[in-house]
DNA sequence: TGCGGCTGTTACAATTCGTTACAATTGGGA
DNA sequence: TCCCAATTGTAACGAATTGTAACAGCCGCA
Protein backbone atom coordinates (compact mmCIF):
# COMPACT_ATOMS: atom_id res chain seq x y z
CA UNK A 1 0.00 0.00 0.00
CA UNK A 2 1.35 3.50 -1.01
CA UNK A 3 1.41 6.39 1.48
CA UNK A 4 -1.25 8.79 1.65
CA UNK A 5 -0.17 11.77 -0.26
CA UNK A 6 -0.49 15.68 0.84
CA UNK A 7 -0.12 18.40 -1.30
CA UNK A 8 1.02 21.54 0.14
CA UNK A 9 -0.07 25.12 -0.98
CA UNK A 10 1.78 27.74 0.08
CA UNK A 11 3.75 30.81 -1.21
CA UNK A 12 6.33 30.73 1.44
CA UNK A 13 8.67 28.18 0.66
CA UNK A 14 10.30 27.95 4.31
CA UNK A 15 7.07 26.58 5.44
CA UNK A 16 6.60 24.68 1.89
CA UNK A 17 9.55 22.65 3.21
CA UNK A 18 8.83 22.63 6.96
CA UNK A 19 5.80 20.86 6.50
CA UNK A 20 7.34 18.55 3.76
CA UNK A 21 9.61 17.60 5.83
CA UNK A 22 7.64 16.94 9.25
CA UNK A 23 4.96 15.14 6.83
CA UNK A 24 7.41 13.01 5.29
CA UNK A 25 9.29 11.84 8.68
CA UNK A 26 5.62 10.89 9.76
CA UNK A 27 5.48 8.22 6.51
CA UNK A 28 3.27 10.59 3.89
CA UNK A 29 4.75 11.74 0.37
CA UNK A 30 4.31 15.31 -0.36
CA UNK A 31 3.83 17.84 -3.29
CA UNK A 32 4.84 21.07 -2.75
CA UNK A 33 3.31 24.04 -4.43
CA UNK A 34 4.00 27.73 -4.32
CA UNK A 35 1.34 29.07 -7.28
CA UNK A 36 -2.14 27.84 -7.42
CA UNK A 37 -1.94 27.73 -11.23
CA UNK A 38 0.92 25.02 -10.29
CA UNK A 39 -0.93 23.03 -7.86
CA UNK A 40 -4.11 23.08 -10.00
CA UNK A 41 -2.28 21.74 -13.32
CA UNK A 42 -1.00 18.79 -11.11
CA UNK A 43 -4.66 18.23 -9.80
CA UNK A 44 -4.92 17.11 -13.67
CA UNK A 45 -2.43 13.63 -12.77
CA UNK A 46 -2.43 13.28 -9.43
CA UNK A 47 -5.26 12.98 -6.27
CA UNK A 48 -4.11 14.03 -3.27
CA UNK A 49 -5.56 12.39 -0.20
CA UNK A 50 -4.96 15.63 1.93
CA UNK A 51 -4.46 19.32 0.07
CA UNK A 52 -2.86 21.98 2.78
CA UNK A 53 -4.07 25.52 1.64
CA UNK A 54 -2.94 28.63 2.34
CA UNK A 55 -5.52 31.28 2.38
CA UNK A 56 -3.20 34.09 1.01
CA UNK A 57 -2.27 33.32 -2.49
CA UNK A 58 -0.59 35.62 -5.01
CA UNK A 59 -2.55 34.51 -8.23
CA UNK A 60 -5.98 33.49 -6.44
CA UNK A 61 -8.24 33.84 -4.12
CA UNK A 62 -7.79 30.69 -1.49
CA UNK A 63 -11.19 30.48 -0.63
CA UNK A 64 -13.04 30.34 -3.76
CA UNK A 65 -10.09 27.25 -4.34
CA UNK A 66 -10.87 25.44 -1.39
CA UNK A 67 -14.92 25.36 -2.61
CA UNK A 68 -13.62 23.91 -5.14
CA UNK A 69 -11.52 21.22 -4.04
CA UNK A 70 -13.98 19.79 -1.17
CA UNK A 71 -16.64 20.20 -3.98
CA UNK A 72 -15.72 18.63 -7.06
CA UNK A 73 -12.76 16.63 -6.07
CA UNK A 74 -14.44 15.57 -2.60
CA UNK A 75 -10.59 16.19 -1.11
CA UNK A 76 -9.70 16.81 2.50
CA UNK A 77 -9.04 20.27 2.79
CA UNK A 78 -6.79 21.47 5.38
CA UNK A 79 -6.37 25.89 5.41
CA UNK A 80 -3.82 26.91 7.04
CA UNK A 81 -4.08 30.61 7.27
CA UNK A 82 -2.45 34.06 9.80
CA UNK A 83 -6.25 35.42 9.48
CA UNK A 84 -7.10 34.58 12.93
CA UNK A 85 -10.43 35.93 13.50
CA UNK A 86 -13.27 33.45 14.17
CA UNK A 87 -15.43 34.95 11.25
CA UNK A 88 -12.90 33.66 8.90
CA UNK A 89 -12.59 30.13 10.53
CA UNK A 90 -16.23 29.81 10.41
CA UNK A 91 -16.41 30.61 6.69
CA UNK A 92 -13.55 28.51 5.83
CA UNK A 93 -15.18 25.97 7.64
CA UNK A 94 -18.59 26.13 6.18
CA UNK A 95 -17.40 26.49 2.16
CA UNK A 96 -16.10 23.10 3.05
CA UNK A 97 -12.62 23.13 4.90
CA UNK A 98 -12.37 20.03 6.73
CA UNK A 99 -10.12 21.66 9.36
CA UNK A 100 -8.36 25.31 9.89
CA UNK A 101 -4.86 25.59 11.05
CA UNK A 102 -3.56 29.00 12.49
CA UNK A 103 -0.31 30.23 12.06
CA UNK A 104 2.02 30.31 13.51
CA UNK A 105 1.29 26.22 13.85
CA UNK A 106 3.25 23.59 15.39
CA UNK A 107 4.71 20.59 12.63
CA UNK A 108 3.59 18.05 14.82
CA UNK A 109 -0.18 19.33 15.11
CA UNK A 110 -0.54 19.54 11.65
CA UNK A 111 0.73 15.92 11.66
CA UNK A 112 -1.80 14.94 14.08
CA UNK A 113 -4.59 16.33 12.30
CA UNK A 114 -4.28 14.88 9.39
CA UNK A 115 -3.68 11.59 10.79
CA UNK A 116 -6.89 12.65 12.30
CA UNK A 117 -8.55 13.19 9.20
CA UNK A 118 -7.19 10.24 7.67
CA UNK A 119 -8.33 7.75 10.42
CA UNK A 120 -12.27 8.28 9.64
CA UNK A 121 -11.70 7.04 6.06
CA UNK A 122 -8.69 6.49 4.24
CA UNK A 123 -5.35 4.79 5.69
CA UNK A 124 -3.15 6.27 7.59
CA UNK A 125 0.63 5.66 7.29
CA UNK A 126 0.28 2.86 10.05
CA UNK A 127 -0.49 5.76 12.35
CA UNK A 128 -1.40 4.23 15.73
CA UNK A 129 -1.97 0.80 15.25
CA UNK A 130 0.95 -0.97 14.95
CA UNK A 131 4.11 -1.33 17.31
CA UNK A 132 6.84 -3.74 17.20
CA UNK A 133 8.74 -4.91 20.70
CA UNK A 134 11.05 -7.74 21.24
CA UNK A 135 10.69 -9.37 17.85
CA UNK A 136 6.54 -9.14 18.30
CA UNK A 137 4.63 -7.51 16.50
CA UNK A 138 1.54 -6.44 17.29
CA UNK A 139 -1.61 -5.51 14.72
CA UNK A 140 -4.02 -3.32 16.57
CA UNK A 141 -6.10 -2.65 13.72
CA UNK A 142 -7.15 -6.61 12.70
CA UNK A 143 -5.82 -7.39 16.41
CA UNK A 144 -3.10 -9.85 15.56
CA UNK A 145 0.23 -10.55 17.15
CA UNK A 146 2.67 -11.21 14.89
CA UNK A 147 5.98 -13.52 15.08
CA UNK A 148 9.65 -12.69 14.42
CA UNK A 149 8.85 -15.56 12.12
CA UNK A 150 6.13 -14.23 10.98
CA UNK A 151 3.73 -16.68 12.78
CA UNK A 152 0.03 -15.12 14.09
CA UNK A 153 -1.75 -15.22 16.88
CA UNK A 154 -4.82 -13.26 17.03
CA UNK A 155 -5.87 -11.32 20.14
CA UNK A 156 -9.10 -10.65 21.57
CA UNK A 157 -10.16 -7.08 22.73
CA UNK A 158 -10.11 -7.50 26.19
CA UNK A 159 -6.46 -8.76 25.33
CA UNK A 160 -5.56 -6.06 23.43
CA UNK A 161 -6.35 -3.37 25.87
CA UNK A 162 -4.54 -4.50 28.05
CA UNK A 163 -1.24 -4.57 25.70
CA UNK A 164 -1.95 -1.56 23.96
CA UNK A 165 -2.12 0.06 27.56
CA UNK A 166 1.59 -1.62 28.39
CA UNK A 167 2.56 -0.04 25.19
CA UNK A 168 1.96 3.11 25.63
CA UNK A 169 3.80 3.42 28.95
CA UNK A 170 6.87 0.77 28.27
CA UNK A 171 9.28 0.61 31.25
CA UNK A 172 7.05 2.09 33.72
CA UNK A 173 4.89 0.95 36.70
CA UNK A 174 1.88 0.58 35.95
CA UNK A 175 -0.61 0.09 39.39
CA UNK A 176 -3.80 -2.14 39.58
CA UNK A 177 -5.42 1.05 40.18
CA UNK A 178 -4.57 2.40 36.96
CA UNK A 179 -5.09 -0.74 34.48
CA UNK A 180 -8.97 -1.51 36.37
CA UNK A 181 -9.35 2.28 35.60
CA UNK A 182 -8.46 2.05 31.92
CA UNK A 183 -10.06 -0.35 31.55
CA UNK A 184 -12.80 -1.97 33.25
CA UNK A 185 -14.58 1.74 33.41
CA UNK A 186 -17.34 1.54 35.30
CA UNK A 187 -16.57 -1.93 36.20
CA UNK A 188 -17.39 -3.86 39.80
CA UNK A 189 -14.97 -2.55 42.46
CA UNK A 190 -14.82 -6.03 44.28
CA UNK A 191 -13.91 -8.45 41.15
CA UNK A 192 -10.17 -7.13 40.39
CA UNK A 193 -9.13 -10.08 39.68
CA UNK A 194 -10.64 -10.19 36.23
CA UNK A 195 -7.49 -8.21 35.49
CA UNK A 196 -5.29 -10.86 36.71
CA UNK A 197 -6.70 -13.04 34.21
CA UNK A 198 -6.30 -11.06 31.24
CA UNK A 199 -2.87 -10.53 32.40
CA UNK A 200 -2.47 -14.35 32.53
CA UNK A 201 -3.98 -14.94 28.90
CA UNK A 202 -1.84 -11.76 27.32
CA UNK A 203 1.08 -13.67 28.96
CA UNK A 204 -0.02 -16.84 27.17
CA UNK A 205 0.05 -15.29 23.70
CA UNK A 206 3.19 -13.88 24.16
CA UNK A 207 4.55 -17.10 24.98
CA UNK A 208 5.72 -15.70 28.69
CA UNK A 209 7.90 -17.89 30.85
CA UNK A 210 5.86 -17.69 34.37
CA UNK A 211 8.78 -18.28 35.81
CA UNK A 212 10.73 -15.73 34.45
CA UNK A 213 8.78 -13.21 32.34
CA UNK A 214 10.87 -11.22 29.84
CA UNK A 215 7.94 -8.57 28.89
CA UNK A 216 5.00 -8.69 32.04
CA UNK A 217 6.78 -8.45 35.01
CA UNK A 218 4.61 -8.14 38.06
CA UNK A 219 5.81 -5.66 40.93
CA UNK A 220 4.09 -7.50 43.93
CA UNK A 221 2.02 -4.98 46.12
CA UNK A 222 1.74 -2.63 43.17
CA UNK A 223 1.41 -3.48 39.79
CA UNK A 224 3.22 -4.30 36.38
CA UNK A 225 5.80 -3.22 34.30
CA UNK A 226 6.54 -3.50 30.65
CA UNK A 227 10.07 -4.32 29.70
CA UNK A 228 9.63 -4.31 25.89
CA UNK A 229 11.60 -2.16 23.64
CA UNK A 230 8.55 -0.50 22.01
CA UNK A 231 8.47 1.16 18.89
CA UNK A 232 5.04 2.78 17.62
CA UNK A 233 4.21 2.72 13.65
CA UNK B 1 -34.14 12.76 9.59
CA UNK B 2 -33.87 13.84 12.99
CA UNK B 3 -31.52 16.83 13.77
CA UNK B 4 -28.16 15.09 14.97
CA UNK B 5 -27.61 14.27 19.11
CA UNK B 6 -24.42 16.39 19.98
CA UNK B 7 -23.45 15.86 24.23
CA UNK B 8 -21.75 18.29 25.64
CA UNK B 9 -19.28 17.05 28.85
CA UNK B 10 -18.33 20.01 30.98
CA UNK B 11 -18.16 20.58 34.61
CA UNK B 12 -19.08 24.55 33.71
CA UNK B 13 -22.22 25.06 33.78
CA UNK B 14 -21.98 28.48 32.01
CA UNK B 15 -20.03 26.69 29.26
CA UNK B 16 -22.46 23.96 29.02
CA UNK B 17 -25.29 26.16 28.44
CA UNK B 18 -23.42 27.95 26.40
CA UNK B 19 -22.49 25.52 23.87
CA UNK B 20 -26.21 24.04 24.47
CA UNK B 21 -27.88 27.38 23.14
CA UNK B 22 -25.40 27.75 19.63
CA UNK B 23 -26.42 24.37 19.06
CA UNK B 24 -29.90 24.15 19.44
CA UNK B 25 -30.10 27.43 17.27
CA UNK B 26 -27.96 25.51 14.68
CA UNK B 27 -30.64 23.02 15.01
CA UNK B 28 -28.78 20.28 16.69
CA UNK B 29 -30.17 18.06 19.62
CA UNK B 30 -27.87 18.79 22.60
CA UNK B 31 -27.67 16.67 25.98
CA UNK B 32 -25.69 18.15 28.61
CA UNK B 33 -23.35 16.23 31.61
CA UNK B 34 -21.34 17.65 34.47
CA UNK B 35 -19.85 14.52 35.11
CA UNK B 36 -18.44 11.57 33.52
CA UNK B 37 -20.12 9.34 35.19
CA UNK B 38 -23.57 10.57 34.29
CA UNK B 39 -22.22 10.41 31.06
CA UNK B 40 -21.04 7.10 30.70
CA UNK B 41 -24.63 6.24 31.82
CA UNK B 42 -26.34 8.31 29.34
CA UNK B 43 -24.34 6.04 26.89
CA UNK B 44 -26.30 3.41 27.12
CA UNK B 45 -29.33 4.42 25.74
CA UNK B 46 -28.36 7.49 23.53
CA UNK B 47 -25.99 7.26 20.73
CA UNK B 48 -24.42 10.54 19.90
CA UNK B 49 -23.45 11.43 16.76
CA UNK B 50 -20.79 14.14 18.29
CA UNK B 51 -18.91 14.29 21.80
CA UNK B 52 -17.86 17.75 22.66
CA UNK B 53 -15.86 16.66 26.00
CA UNK B 54 -13.73 18.64 28.64
CA UNK B 55 -10.29 17.06 29.64
CA UNK B 56 -10.63 18.39 33.04
CA UNK B 57 -13.09 16.46 34.57
CA UNK B 58 -14.04 16.09 38.10
CA UNK B 59 -14.48 12.47 38.78
CA UNK B 60 -12.58 10.90 35.51
CA UNK B 61 -9.69 10.97 33.25
CA UNK B 62 -10.82 12.49 30.12
CA UNK B 63 -8.26 11.29 27.90
CA UNK B 64 -8.97 8.00 28.94
CA UNK B 65 -12.59 8.53 28.00
CA UNK B 66 -11.72 10.13 24.90
CA UNK B 67 -9.80 6.68 23.64
CA UNK B 68 -12.64 4.84 24.86
CA UNK B 69 -15.28 6.42 23.20
CA UNK B 70 -13.43 6.64 20.05
CA UNK B 71 -12.43 3.51 19.94
CA UNK B 72 -15.34 1.36 21.68
CA UNK B 73 -18.12 3.54 20.55
CA UNK B 74 -16.94 5.09 17.53
CA UNK B 75 -18.34 8.34 18.27
CA UNK B 76 -16.68 11.71 16.90
CA UNK B 77 -15.18 13.20 19.69
CA UNK B 78 -13.96 16.82 20.09
CA UNK B 79 -12.12 17.82 23.00
CA UNK B 80 -12.21 21.30 24.37
CA UNK B 81 -9.73 21.98 26.72
CA UNK B 82 -7.64 24.91 28.27
CA UNK B 83 -4.72 22.91 27.69
CA UNK B 84 -3.23 25.27 24.96
CA UNK B 85 0.25 23.11 24.72
CA UNK B 86 1.23 21.70 21.27
CA UNK B 87 1.83 18.73 23.22
CA UNK B 88 -1.56 18.10 24.98
CA UNK B 89 -3.61 18.73 21.27
CA UNK B 90 -1.08 15.75 19.53
CA UNK B 91 -1.78 13.31 22.30
CA UNK B 92 -5.52 14.26 22.14
CA UNK B 93 -5.81 13.86 19.01
CA UNK B 94 -3.68 10.67 18.63
CA UNK B 95 -5.83 9.29 21.33
CA UNK B 96 -8.44 9.27 18.63
CA UNK B 97 -10.17 12.65 19.41
CA UNK B 98 -11.12 14.32 15.77
CA UNK B 99 -10.98 17.86 16.93
CA UNK B 100 -9.08 19.85 19.50
CA UNK B 101 -10.63 23.15 20.78
CA UNK B 102 -9.03 25.52 22.77
CA UNK B 103 -10.86 27.57 25.65
CA UNK B 104 -11.57 30.58 25.30
CA UNK B 105 -13.38 29.48 22.24
CA UNK B 106 -16.28 31.42 20.16
CA UNK B 107 -19.40 29.01 20.06
CA UNK B 108 -19.95 29.52 16.24
CA UNK B 109 -16.58 28.03 15.44
CA UNK B 110 -17.41 24.97 17.30
CA UNK B 111 -20.65 24.83 15.35
CA UNK B 112 -19.21 24.98 12.21
CA UNK B 113 -16.39 22.11 13.25
CA UNK B 114 -19.05 20.03 14.34
CA UNK B 115 -21.10 20.64 11.15
CA UNK B 116 -17.21 20.07 9.29
CA UNK B 117 -17.43 16.66 10.45
CA UNK B 118 -21.31 15.54 10.13
CA UNK B 119 -20.65 17.05 6.44
CA UNK B 120 -17.86 14.24 6.28
CA UNK B 121 -19.75 11.26 7.61
CA UNK B 122 -22.70 12.08 5.42
CA UNK B 123 -20.89 13.02 2.09
CA UNK B 124 -19.31 9.36 1.57
CA UNK B 125 -22.65 7.84 0.53
CA UNK B 126 -23.52 10.79 -2.12
CA UNK B 127 -20.12 10.33 -3.86
CA UNK B 128 -21.32 7.28 -5.80
CA UNK B 129 -22.60 3.96 -6.20
CA UNK B 130 -19.60 1.80 -6.51
CA UNK B 131 -16.75 1.34 -3.92
CA UNK B 132 -13.02 -0.04 -3.89
CA UNK B 133 -11.34 -1.68 -0.64
CA UNK B 134 -8.68 -3.79 -0.25
CA UNK B 135 -8.66 -5.40 -4.04
CA UNK B 136 -12.29 -5.68 -4.11
CA UNK B 137 -14.85 -3.83 -6.12
CA UNK B 138 -18.89 -3.22 -4.84
CA UNK B 139 -21.06 -2.56 -7.25
CA UNK B 140 -24.33 -1.15 -5.38
CA UNK B 141 -26.28 -0.16 -8.58
CA UNK B 142 -25.87 -3.91 -10.12
CA UNK B 143 -25.52 -5.51 -6.81
CA UNK B 144 -22.34 -7.43 -7.78
CA UNK B 145 -18.63 -7.80 -6.24
CA UNK B 146 -15.89 -7.78 -8.28
CA UNK B 147 -12.71 -10.03 -7.37
CA UNK B 148 -9.11 -8.47 -8.38
CA UNK B 149 -9.01 -10.25 -10.95
CA UNK B 150 -12.14 -9.71 -12.01
CA UNK B 151 -14.47 -12.58 -10.98
CA UNK B 152 -17.94 -11.24 -10.03
CA UNK B 153 -20.39 -12.61 -6.99
CA UNK B 154 -24.04 -11.11 -7.00
CA UNK B 155 -25.27 -10.20 -3.81
CA UNK B 156 -28.58 -9.48 -2.56
CA UNK B 157 -30.14 -6.78 -1.54
CA UNK B 158 -30.19 -7.58 2.33
CA UNK B 159 -26.09 -7.79 2.08
CA UNK B 160 -25.70 -4.90 0.43
CA UNK B 161 -27.68 -3.03 3.15
CA UNK B 162 -24.72 -4.34 6.03
CA UNK B 163 -22.09 -3.80 3.53
CA UNK B 164 -22.90 -0.25 2.34
CA UNK B 165 -22.91 0.50 6.15
CA UNK B 166 -19.26 -0.97 6.80
CA UNK B 167 -18.39 1.29 3.74
CA UNK B 168 -19.84 4.08 4.52
CA UNK B 169 -18.49 4.22 8.05
CA UNK B 170 -14.86 2.28 8.03
CA UNK B 171 -12.52 1.89 10.72
CA UNK B 172 -15.37 3.12 13.35
CA UNK B 173 -17.12 0.59 15.99
CA UNK B 174 -20.46 0.41 14.60
CA UNK B 175 -22.70 -0.81 17.12
CA UNK B 176 -25.30 -3.43 17.02
CA UNK B 177 -28.04 -0.99 18.30
CA UNK B 178 -26.96 0.93 15.58
CA UNK B 179 -26.65 -1.70 12.70
CA UNK B 180 -30.57 -2.93 14.06
CA UNK B 181 -31.61 0.78 13.50
CA UNK B 182 -30.10 1.67 10.12
CA UNK B 183 -31.11 -2.28 8.43
CA UNK B 184 -33.95 -3.86 10.16
CA UNK B 185 -35.72 -0.48 11.04
CA UNK B 186 -38.32 -1.37 13.36
CA UNK B 187 -37.14 -4.67 14.09
CA UNK B 188 -38.30 -6.62 17.36
CA UNK B 189 -35.71 -6.93 20.09
CA UNK B 190 -35.54 -10.66 20.40
CA UNK B 191 -34.78 -11.66 17.01
CA UNK B 192 -31.69 -9.55 16.20
CA UNK B 193 -29.82 -13.05 15.23
CA UNK B 194 -30.84 -12.12 12.02
CA UNK B 195 -28.12 -9.18 12.01
CA UNK B 196 -25.38 -11.62 12.73
CA UNK B 197 -26.44 -13.93 9.69
CA UNK B 198 -26.45 -11.58 7.35
CA UNK B 199 -22.92 -10.34 8.53
CA UNK B 200 -22.32 -14.27 8.15
CA UNK B 201 -23.45 -14.55 4.41
CA UNK B 202 -21.61 -11.34 3.81
CA UNK B 203 -18.48 -12.77 5.38
CA UNK B 204 -18.70 -15.85 2.94
CA UNK B 205 -18.99 -13.72 0.04
CA UNK B 206 -16.59 -11.68 1.04
CA UNK B 207 -14.02 -15.18 1.29
CA UNK B 208 -13.35 -14.16 5.04
CA UNK B 209 -11.49 -16.89 7.00
CA UNK B 210 -13.50 -17.12 10.09
CA UNK B 211 -10.91 -17.54 12.69
CA UNK B 212 -9.10 -14.07 11.47
CA UNK B 213 -11.47 -11.79 9.87
CA UNK B 214 -9.11 -9.27 8.00
CA UNK B 215 -11.87 -6.91 6.51
CA UNK B 216 -15.31 -7.50 9.24
CA UNK B 217 -14.21 -7.94 12.89
CA UNK B 218 -16.50 -8.54 15.82
CA UNK B 219 -16.20 -6.81 18.69
CA UNK B 220 -17.30 -9.23 21.83
CA UNK B 221 -20.09 -7.10 23.42
CA UNK B 222 -20.18 -4.21 21.35
CA UNK B 223 -20.54 -4.40 17.67
CA UNK B 224 -18.43 -4.62 14.66
CA UNK B 225 -15.39 -2.79 12.69
CA UNK B 226 -15.12 -2.73 9.17
CA UNK B 227 -10.88 -2.67 8.68
CA UNK B 228 -11.07 -1.95 4.72
CA UNK B 229 -8.93 1.00 3.19
CA UNK B 230 -12.50 2.17 1.01
CA UNK B 231 -12.78 4.38 -1.98
CA UNK B 232 -15.91 5.30 -2.99
CA UNK B 233 -16.53 7.01 -6.70
C1' DT C 1 -48.06 -25.13 -10.35
C1' DG C 2 -43.38 -25.76 -9.55
C1' DC C 3 -38.84 -23.92 -9.13
C1' DG C 4 -35.27 -21.11 -7.29
C1' DG C 5 -33.42 -17.41 -4.81
C1' DC C 6 -33.76 -14.55 -0.75
C1' DT C 7 -34.28 -13.92 4.11
C1' DG C 8 -35.74 -14.63 8.77
C1' DT C 9 -35.96 -18.20 12.42
C1' DT C 10 -34.17 -21.82 15.02
C1' DA C 11 -30.91 -24.73 17.04
C1' DC C 12 -26.64 -25.86 18.20
C1' DA C 13 -21.54 -25.07 18.21
C1' DA C 14 -17.81 -22.01 19.22
C1' DT C 15 -15.88 -18.12 21.42
C1' DT C 16 -15.18 -14.63 24.88
C1' DC C 17 -14.54 -13.28 29.31
C1' DG C 18 -15.65 -12.78 34.12
C1' DT C 19 -15.89 -15.55 38.33
C1' DT C 20 -14.32 -18.91 41.43
C1' DA C 21 -11.24 -21.95 43.62
C1' DC C 22 -7.07 -23.32 44.68
C1' DA C 23 -2.01 -23.31 44.13
C1' DA C 24 2.16 -20.64 44.13
C1' DT C 25 4.69 -16.71 45.53
C1' DT C 26 6.10 -12.84 48.28
C1' DG C 27 7.56 -10.29 52.24
C1' DG C 28 7.26 -9.12 56.98
C1' DG C 29 7.66 -10.41 61.46
C1' DA C 30 8.29 -13.98 65.23
C1' DT D 1 15.21 -19.14 59.63
C1' DC D 2 10.46 -20.33 59.54
C1' DC D 3 5.62 -19.18 59.37
C1' DC D 4 1.65 -16.83 57.89
C1' DA D 5 -1.21 -13.65 55.71
C1' DA D 6 -1.60 -11.04 51.69
C1' DT D 7 -0.96 -11.08 46.98
C1' DT D 8 -0.71 -13.08 42.48
C1' DG D 9 -1.07 -17.02 38.79
C1' DT D 10 -4.02 -19.85 36.41
C1' DA D 11 -7.07 -23.89 35.52
C1' DA D 12 -11.76 -24.73 35.35
C1' DC D 13 -16.41 -23.44 35.07
C1' DG D 14 -20.36 -21.02 33.30
C1' DA D 15 -23.07 -17.16 31.50
C1' DA D 16 -23.41 -14.29 27.76
C1' DT D 17 -22.41 -13.47 23.13
C1' DT D 18 -21.55 -14.66 18.43
C1' DG D 19 -21.06 -17.96 14.15
C1' DT D 20 -23.38 -20.69 11.07
C1' DA D 21 -25.83 -24.80 9.19
C1' DA D 22 -30.36 -26.18 8.39
C1' DC D 23 -35.04 -25.31 7.77
C1' DA D 24 -39.19 -22.77 6.34
C1' DG D 25 -41.89 -19.11 4.47
C1' DC D 26 -42.22 -15.72 0.90
C1' DC D 27 -42.08 -13.82 -3.62
C1' DG D 28 -41.34 -13.60 -8.51
C1' DC D 29 -41.33 -16.00 -12.63
C1' DA D 30 -41.71 -19.40 -16.23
Amino acid sequence: MTAPLVTILDDEPEIRSMLADALNEAGFRTMGFGRATEFEAALKTATPDVCLVDLSLPDKDGLTLVHRLALEQGATVIIISGRAQVQDRVTGLELGADDYIIKPFDPAEVVARIRARLRRGQAAPQSGNTARFNGWTAHFDSYILEDEEGVETPFSHAEGEVLRLFLERPKRLISRAVMQETLGGAAGESFDRAMDVRISRLRTKLREDPKNPRLIKTIYGAGYIFLGDVNWG
